[in-house]
DNA sequence: ACATTGACCTGAGAGC
DNA sequence: TGCTCTCAGGTCAATG
């Protein structure tokens, strides 16, 4: 789930949910998803405080504190919000759970441990530490950058997409969203490609998590000739009918269409 | 210096 | 039912 369009999609979520309210309680169910700071110094940071604005970079959300301290959440394979009242509604595997003063919570949920919270007083030079590349929606990202950092990759078109220090945000599933919108096979190498086809697979990087994102990253509202929602195999090709075939790509599953996207 | 593989963590689903 | 195996949208360290 959480790839560049469902982390903006929890970014917007937290934003109409948990702004401005005071964090009365901060409570860590998880000791081992905080990294970098105690669990003492994280919750002493963010109780008495309120979330104040919210940013995102690549699949990194960030939450800023009225005391200009920044939370980081990354959701690993599995994680998402939820926010809440009641005891009741509280999801299995909440790792971490933010009490307001008025009675709702927000939970950090992770099913498997691949996710974390931690502290940063400077976004920017988060990312930076954390190598991450050029977020893909950047509005200042174009096509010349997208091919310069291309040009000169040895590995495959799969595996430059998903390269997080490149490019941000991209992650397996809509890597094989873009490639077959772009109608690239995903075992192709970057050398193999065509300028056309770096001008294609660009575009779809661009228009896919955008599209996601309107779709609140639910692969049941997407458009009709999305391969996401017949990612399976046995899936059907919405664009020629074919049968969708399951790869292997650099160790990862993925799903493609033979006809479409010929190798 | 690069690219690929295995490990990490936990649960779901398939097959026996 | 219960066991084992494989797989899952993440990254990172260790290999080639």
């Amino acid at each position: 789930m959480p790839e560049l369009p469902d982390v903006e999609v929890f970014r917007r979520y937290l934003e109409n949910t948990a702004l401005d309210q005071p964090i009365e309680k901060l409570e860590v169910l998880a000791e081992d998803v905080v990294e970098g700071v105690s669990v003492e110094h994280l919750r002493s940071r963010a109780e008495g405080r309120r979330f104040r604005s919210t940013d995102r970079h690549g699949k990194y959300l960030f939450a800023e504190l009225d005391n200009r301290d920044w939370l980081v959440f990354h959701f690993g394979m599995t994680g998402y919000l939820a926010y809440f009242k009641e005891e009741t509604d509280k999801p299995g595997h909440t790792r971490a759970l933010f009490h307001f003063a008025g009675g709702y919570r927000l939970a950090f949920v992770l099913q498997r441990k691949l996710g974390m919270i931690t502290l940063t007083e400077d976004t920017e030079s988060f990312v930076k530490g954390q190598g991450l590349g050029v977020d893909a929606l950047d509005k200042s990202f174009g096509l010349d950058e997208f091919k310069r950092l291309l040009r000169g990759a040895k590995s495959g078109i799969k595996s430059a997409l998903t390269n997080q220090s490149h490019i941000a945000g991209i992650g397996n599933i809509y890597a094989d969203e873009i490639l077959f919108q772009a109608r690239v096979n995903p075992k192709a190498l970057v050398g193999q490609l065509t300028d056309h086809d770096l001008e294609r697979v660009f575009q779809a990087m661009k228009e896919v998590p955008e599209t996601a994102i309107e779709c609140q990253a639910d692969p049941a509202r997407m458009p009709g000739h999305y391969l996401l929602p017949q990612r399976e195999e046995g899936g059907t090709c919405p664009r020629c009918q074919s049968e969708i075939k399951r790869t292997r790509v650099s160790g990862r599953g993925g799903y493609f269409c033979p006809r479409c996207q010929p190798g």
